[in-house]
RNA sequence: GUCCCCAUCGUCUAGCCUGGUCCAGGACACCGGCCUUUCACGCCGGCAACAGGGGUUCAAAUCCCCUUGGGGACGCCA
């Protein structure tokens, strides 16, 4: 009988979700997809100063905006602190731990000097020792004290399997007296993470690997505490290409999984992207559906090598990652266009050219167009930029489109009253028809349709660039063509 | 300084466990071509890597050791 998988994503709220931790939330995320376990989600909001509500708002909306969804929680870590200082009490019963009347101070110049010596940076163990005499006494002297774990001074070490680094083994020697409760008798991480997990059944610790020296220290926390030792699976971190681990502090909101959101990513490319980042199946492939991805997903894929989130700053070309942009744009023009929709229209409506019509009366045209001019977007914000001109009838002309495709031929002047004259008396307003009128009169003029063709897409579009001009003017509409070519007219004066 | 982890194209990676099929495969980016009224898409092609040195072996990207390089941790943060 092989028991339920429980995993649990226990982000710290001390800012918003940044991709690291996304990550991490993706793979435990799809672990218990996988297996048909449960996910909890619990907030790590022990550091009340550094803790905000702001911060858990922000990444539970980030984890909903991703799509992860979670079984049980969110659970506040801060609600059971009692239950970890009883561990903590237990542990001193049953001596497993020790008071520390060391002072803080004390304790950094012993730091300080062990650095100089280049020595080890582990407690000395004064307090250790301590007799139960000496104890009382300090305590009725009212010195505050903290709570250390009294890790074996014996021959030994302390091993376990970790799923994706293999067999790890760690010398008692190596290990520190860490301390598990602080002298104003407020918990650690150390210790309430390890009796959350206890408490919360976890089978599976999957975390990055910056936890994987806490691991040993917490292994002996569930031995001293008789609970069943979970599984561990470390996950290689995330880098910067300067190949520093990337943080909040250095990286600031282009870590952020909110400034992706704003920034035109659909969320499922966003988590295609992160799980490729240190994940692979055998065949490197790198587009999955949720479904597919699920059913791809193996811990046995996780990289145990550090990737490189290639971000660079100040890129003209790419403002992150350019995999992730076209895992982005490959999404944008592969997926359902009604899967589409709800994002174009939120930037339609965030730039203010939102038309109700598009829903209903317009619904099929508003479809239609998205589906013509999705190819050559990387994010979700160009269809209210770059495709501004077929939303609304208040666009921009491109300085290059102005002077490239228009000003450059001084017929046009004339040639755009024409053809807005010809286009105007067109009964069906249709590909074939618009074309033949155009190249017509192009071979009239005895000039190369292009000049036609590029000065009107550039009316009409504001752009050098868009798709086939014969679509464009069909999805901008026989009225609202001849008035931009009217229109056009002035740009010559 | 101490402890731990890691090392294949610029980046993400396959291959490594179970040596030979790998003068190393895919993807992104880049370059060229096709398509074409522009740009993009699509298609075709190109550039580009086993960190270095020792072993082991008939044979090593694959196994072992060393060096170098990178990362992480060393907190009364999480």
């Amino acid at each position: 009988m092989t028991k339920e998988v429980i995993v649990r994503f226990p982000p710290s709220p001390t800012g918003y979700l940044h991709i690291g931790g996304a990550r991490t939330a993706i793979f435990n995320w799809l672990f218990a997809q996988k297996t048909g376990g449960k996910l909890i989600l619990r907030i790590e909001d022990t550091d009340v100063e550094r803790s905000t509500e702001e911060s858990i708002d922000g990444i539970i909306e980030s984890l909903k905006w991703l799509g992860i969804t979670w079984d049980e929680g969110p659970y506040f870590q801060s609600h059971f602190i009692k239950e970890h200082q009883a561990a903590a009490q237990k542990l001193l019963e049953s001596g497993h731990a020790y008071k520390c009347f060391c002072t803080k101070e004390t304790l950094d110049i012993k730091r300080e000097e062990a650095l100089k010596k280049k020595g080890s940076l582990h407690y000395d163990g004064t307090c250790r020792n301590l007799t139960p005499e000496e104890v009382s006494a300090k305590e009725a002297e009212g010195i505050p004290y903290t709570i250390r774990l009294k890790v074996p001074r014996v021959e030994g070490s302390v091993c376990f399997k970790d799923i994706v680094y293999g067999f790890i083994e760690k010398k008692y020697e190596d290990i520190d007296d860490f301390v598990i409760v602080r002298s104003n008798g407020q918990p650690l991480y150390i210790l309430s993470n390890t009796v959350d997990d206890i408490r919360d059944r976890i089978t599976h610790v999957l975390r990055g690997q910056d936890g994987l020296v806490n691991t040993p220290k917490q292994i002996l926390l569930y031995k001293a505490l008789g609970a069943p030792i979970p599984e561990f699976a470390h996950m290689s971190l995330t880098l910067d290409p300067q190949k520093a681990k990337i943080s909040k502090r250095t990286h600031g909101e282009l870590v952020a999984v909110h400034f992706y959101r704003e920034h035109g990513f659909l969320p499922w490319a966003l988590v295609n992207f992160l799980v490729r980042l240190g994940w692979s199946t055998p065949d490197s492939r790198d587009i999955f559906t949720k479904e597919e991805l699920i059913e791809a997903f193996s811990l046995e894929g996780v990289n145990r090598a550090n990737s490189v989130f290639n971000v660079n700053k100040n890129d003209p070309k790419f403002f992150t990652d350019p995999k992730a942009l076209s895992i982005n744009s490959h999404y944008i023009r592969n997926i359902p266009v009604e899967e589409l929709e709800p994002y174009v229209r939120a930037e339609l409506e965030k730039a203010g050219i939102w038309n109700p019509e598009f829903e209903s009366a317009r619904r099929d045209w508003y479809l239609a167009t998205i589906d013509l001019i999705r190819s050559r977007y990387h994010v979700t914000t160009e269809f209210a930029t770059l495709g501004r001109a077929y939303f609304s009838d208040e666009y921009q002309i491109e300085e290059k489109a102005l002077e490239k495709n228009i000003l450059k031929h001084d017929g046009l002047k004339n040639w755009f009253s024409i053809l807005a004259d010809r286009l105007e008396s067109i009964e069906s307003f249709s590909i074939e028809e618009t074309e033949n009128v155009i190249r017509d009169m192009a071979e009239e003029l005895d000039i190369k349709a292009g000049i036609l063709i590029n000065g009107i897409r550039a009316a009409v579009t504001g752009q050098t660039v868009g798709p086939g001009l014969f679509d464009i003017l069909i999805a901008i509409g026989q009225k609202r063509v001849v008035e931009r070519l009217r229109k056009a007219v002035s740009f010559f004066d």
